[in-house]
DNA sequence: TTGAAAATAGACTGATCGTTCTATATATTC
DNA sequence: GAATATATAGAACGATCAGTCTATTTTCAA
């Protein structure tokens, strides 16, 4: 029996290995200490996850489900037009950098370390951003600005290059408003 | 004695480690196979360094000073104006994507995976980066564009944008002529 | 030629890694 | 209440990790 306001044993592990993975990285997060901070026992682990590589895979995968939902409902609360709601992601990005945690993208830092070595990661990587592509030419489309996914690629690169700043500086707004900044101009089109 | 046309020791080392650390990780690449590469003795190692986290430092100092040399050559190289000058930053940055070893940047990876825990590789990192916003300012500065801390700050931003873009999609060119596009924009002022 | 310095191969340490096993205890379902 | 599944703690696995030690050989300068 899960005793009422405490969450099963596979969402706190899923938890903890994120906060882990992202403090320690992938590498450098053992085990042990997943399962100490996730209140489980090492079993329990590999009862839910055939591997190490596995509970990466799906604590990417819950990720994605995550970003995607706090980006689409961050960005849709934005009343105004489809060129604030596309402005608004740099905002979205700009809370995401302040928080005590932020240590970069999970997604980016999984390619930089495990790499071309573990596929599916790669995989679920380059997935997890293509959706960023789809979601923000879609958002372009809708406000009928030309060329969306010329728009969009431009904006990703906007967001992983204030996200690469951000990291290396110790996190902080002032990147994404940098970031938001540099999109202004391209959505004006001068 | 060193045979003609062998590397000393140590430039063999920091080579071996360079390579396995941009292949497999500062965590992933072990002792065993840097030494391998590098035909050294795993005692020539830790004659010349302490520790593995003094090698990565030492390899990251060599890399920015191959790093700095290569652009500023490489933008010097280019004849025309300041603003061209500032702009073939991002020809240099196309020529390394397409090189078949690209995995991203080796200091923004350092921070990911060995994050806070390693203070003086974290700061190697930082103050690399540092290098390059005073650079940019310089050379914006020299053609007496506006706001040259600002105008940098930009630049690099787009720099680590395109990297991070181009890292996830394994490598290619693209990335780069996207980030030079937008600094034309930028650099237009319009 | 001699003597100090540096590089060598390889065994070895203690720690930690991911993973498996076992035996016990706790829930859930009929 | 019996049966089934799931979680538990903790020992143990072999592999690998970074780092040390030793004894031998090579290099280079005096």
């Amino acid at each position: 029996m899960t005793e009422p306001g405490r969450k099963p044993a596979r969402d706190r592990l899923l938890d903890a290995a994120m906060a882990r993975f992202n403090h320690d990285g992938y590498n450098g997060a053992g085990i042990d200490a997943i399962v100490r901070d996730a209140g489980i026992a090492r079993m329990t682990l590999y009862n839910h996850f055939p591997s190490k590589d596995a509970l990466i895979e799906a604590v990417l995968a819950r990720r994605h489900e995550t970003l995607t939902g706090f980006f689409k409902s961050g960005i849709e609360a934005s009343a105004a037009g489809p060129r604030d709601r596309l402005l608004a992601v740099f905002d979205v990005l700009g809370d995401w950098f302040e928080s005590a945690d932020f240590r970069g993208c999970l997604f980016v830092r999984a390619v930089g370390e495990l790499g071309e070595s573990h596929p599916a990661i790669f995989d679920a990587s380059r997935r997890h951003k293509e959706w960023y592509l789809g979601y923000l030419a879609d958002a372009g489309r809708a406000g009928g600005l030309a060329d969306p996914e010329g728009l969009a690629a431009d904006l990703l690169l906007l967001v992983e290059g204030a996200t690469a700043r951000a990291a290396v500086s110790g996190g902080g707004r002032a990147e994404a408003l940098r970031a938001k900044r540099i999109a202004e101009k391209l959505l004006t089109g001068c």
